[in-house]
DNA sequence: GCAAGGTC
């Protein structure tokens, strides 16, 4: 029997129905799909993975944070657990009986990784079996027969490349992660994580966070004329001094310029500019792309994912950018001649040579991302329409021809000051037309020649400033840590979510606490390492080394872990200074406001019971507080009340919307209102009935029944016993009770 | 309770 592993069930099943003579048969295996067929060759059997069905973890003897030392956790053993149990005892029934294994898995570094854990557990059942391996780009007949008609070895070296990684990021995560949360006396849900990835990623959001703190405003002023043809068209036009950063310079100019000027044409050129179509999408530019109308990383990974699995877009989590030769693009285009894109796949098949865009990244893990199958807006929700229908646009737009815009560039001279108007139109829409997001807006000028005269009808000065660097939103963000190498296709956005589950940040654009600023900045100093980009980069090209068989995997273990015994004893030296900085952080972070009372400082504080409020350092002389939700995570915003000038509080629970609580105190004085206002509908509405039928509840039968138990008032109602009635009546005790405790 | 990487 020949067993055939591919990286994730649809995978197997797509790959199984190309290689079939016929129909395949589904068997399920330990409780795993798995698809069969006979041939020549005998039996077929594919099955699919779940990406690792693995993970490395320490032994559980280290599993105590506070009895075992974070760098012991260095030297410590690394052993292997079964994450996919069932797809894990699959594997080795059919491990056992095979003569043959072919190793399917993604054709990137993990999926070598991945391919090699399968067989590990395969031989351990049968160490004679034969294996090979195959490569294709896309899950297309023709990759699937090329790459089945042409197996080669497993690659072991490239495996271990993926491993060394998986080691390394474990035993520098855990033990840093570990001493800090320590340090911090954060422990439990509040720990503080370190990694890798994560550190250098806040590291770039707390360094933005500085510059713009640092920023020390300019002012400048502008200064602008609104003119009017003579056909009476009006437009506005800026002086050539784009920003003066001299007040009495633009004051000057000002003093020469009045109403009713002539403004004469002095300059006109027109020309045309090309505008190239987009490339096709992967995953950070169709994260990017997202992020543009208004969805979160995660969020739009989460709705891609959903397509996908619905069989509307290809693979979501893809590298290329270049769709590969062994996909039928025109065929990709027909299935569209019919449905809401009719009109876009026509015209483009008018074309007789479709060339798509090509992209910077041309990989061989997956081809970018392209719609599968035409959908109906029915099908889905409004979300997920609005991602799968910019999939389909930005698809079209990739064949389309260029937009060409006719630009306009205008110098006026008005009493001896130089003014300019540019103007743009798009002239031929080209690939705009298929995919309309963020198209600039046509800015018209009147139609002009030199030596015309305008006239000068207003004048506008504005005072400005000069603003700090901007934060950076997810689509920013995403694709940074691309171009810093930092995390893959399949975890970026992930990454930018645990930052915000730990509450090193919150808001779009991503604004760190000060948590986050101790953290980095504690890193920086003492652990940099960790918090730079070049540990990536530096891993990369050890994975390489490993890969290329220059190197074995052991030795960058071994150096690695110097590194880290390093690092330990860095901190070591340093434990007080780290101990006292990530606390100070930690305790801004707490800090709410002042207090109206006595001036000290309104922290979020712990009573002995536990619960959370905010509290008066001036306790036990001042004893002003005000209360805090009883879970969540409380995140101090900067933005502060006008009116006690607290700072604004969030509320963050995992897998829920963030709660914008406002100022404390402004949420507290309404509660209260609230409560009197319920007080007061309490007593307005509620009377005390008068009979037995005012009572909700009580209907026709039931006052019977009452009635045959000498129960006719409600007084008589209030006195009986509810236990002694319910059983008389056969009335649930409960609903007796509750008429008993609503009557007032 | 730790990381980052797959997949759902």
């Amino acid at each position: 029997m020949h067993l055939i592993i591919a990286e994730k069930h649809i995978a197997a099943k797509r790959i199984a129905a190309i290689l079939a003579p016929s129909k395949t048969k589904q068997v399920r295996v330990s409780g795993v799909d798995t698809y069969e067929y006979e041939s020549d060759e005998g039996k077929q059997i594919f099955i699919g993975l779940s990406g690792h069905i693995v993970k490395l973890d320490f032994p559980k003897a280290y599993n105590n944070w506070q009895k075992v030392e974070a760098n012991e956790l260095i030297g410590a053993e690394i052993i292997t657990t079964s994450t996919q149990v069932k797809i894990v005892s699959a594997l080795k029934k059919l491990g056992k009986e095979a003569t043959r294994v072919t190793i399917a898995t993604d054709y990137d570094r993990e999926g070598e990784l991945i391919g090699a854990e399968a067989l590990e557990i395969i031989q351990k059942v049968n160490p004679e079996v034969v294996f090979d391996r195959v490569h294709y780009s896309a899950i297309t007949p023709k990759a699937i027969d090329d790459a089945f008609s042409n197996p080669t070895n497993v690659d072991f070296n490239l495996a271990d490349a993926g491993h060394s990684r998986q080691v390394i990021d474990l035993v520098w995560g855990a033990s840093l992660t570990r001493y800090i949360s320590l340090a911090a006396g954060r422990l439990g849900k509040m720990f503080l994580s370190v990694g890798r990835v994560q550190s250098p990623t806040l590291a770039l959001i707390v360094e933005r966070e500085k510059e713009r703190e640092a920023f020390i405003p300019k002012p400048y002023w502008e200064l602008s004329a609104l003119l009017k043809s003579k056909t009476g068209e009006e437009f506005k036009a800026e002086h050539r001094t784009k920003r003066f950063w001299d007040k009495a310079e633009v004051d000057a100019a000002m003093e020469k310029l009045s109403i009713g000027d002539e403004a004469l044409v002095t300059e006109l050129t027109t020309s045309e500019k090309i505008d190239k179509p987009p490339t096709p999408f992967n995953t950070t530019e169709f994260i990017s792309a997202a992020s543009s109308i208004g969805f979160t990383a995660a969020n739009s990974m989460r709705i891609a994912e959903t397509l996908y699995t619905n069989g509307f877009i290809s693979y979501p989590r893809t590298d290329n950018t270049v769709y590969p030769e062994s996909l039928d693009l025109r065929a990709q285009i027909e299935i569209f001649k019919t449905g809401a894109f009719k009109q876009y796949a026509l015209k483009l098949l008018e074309k007789k040579e479709l060339v798509p865009t090509k992209g910077k990244k041309e990989t061989t893990d997956h081809p970018p991302i392209f719609p599968a199958s035409i959908a109906k807006k029915s099908e889905m929700n409004e979300q997920e329409w609005k991602l799968y229908e910019m999939v389909v646009r930005r698809f079209f737009a990739t064949f389309a021809d260029s937009a060409k815009w006719e630009t306009i560039k205008s110098k006026f001279d008005i009493s001896g000051e130089e003014f300019k108007a540019n103007g743009a139109r798009l002239v031929e829409p080209g690939w705009r037309w298929y995919y309309h997001y963020n198209a600039p807006e046509d800015r018209l000028l009147p139609k002009m020649e030199e030596g015309d005269k305008h006239t000068l009808t207003k004048l506008d000065m504005e005072a400005k400033e000069t603003q700090p660097p901007g934060r950076y939103g997810q689509g920013r963000l995403i694709r940074i840590m691309e171009e810093m190498g930092l995390g893959t296709k399949a975890t970026r956005h992930e990454i930018i979510s645990k930052l915000y589950s730990r509450a090193y940040v919150h808001g779009n654009p991503l604004q760190p606490t000060k948590t986050a600023i101790a953290v980095v900045d504690t890193l920086e100093k003492f652990a940099p390492t960790i918090s730079k980009p070049d540990m990536t980069s530096k891993l990369e090209a050890d994975m390489d080394r490993i890969a290329e068989g220059n190197i074995p995997e052991e030795n960058v273990l071994n150096e690695s872990r110097e590194m880290l015994e390093v690092v330990f004893t860095e901190l070591g030296k340093n434990k007080d200074d780290i101990t006292e900085s990530l606390r100070a952080g930690l305790r801004e972070d707490k800090i709410i406001g002042t207090c109206s009372q006595c001036s000290s400082n309104l922290m979020v504080m712990r009573s002995k019971r536990g619960s959370r409020f905010i509290g008066c350092e001036g306790y036990p002389d001042c004893n002003f507080s005000l209360p805090l939700p009883r879970s969540g995570q409380i995140i101090v915003t900067d933005k502060s009340c006008e009116e006690h000038g607290l700072y604004h509080i969030r509320i963050i629970t995992p897998g829920k919307r963030p709660w914008n609580l406002g100022c404390p105190e402004c949420n507290f004085i309404e509660w209260q209102k609230a409560q009197e206002e319920e007080k007061k509908n309490q007593n307005t509405d509620k009377e005390r009935p008068k009979t037995l039928n005012d009572i909700s509840g009580i209907g026709k039968v039931t006052a019977e029944k009452l009635a045959d138990a000498g129960i006719c008032s409600v007084d008589e109602l209030c006195e009986a016993d509810a236990l002694e009635l319910a059983k008389v009546t056969s009335i649930p005790v409960k609903k007796i009770k509750t008429w008993q405790s609503d009557i007032v």
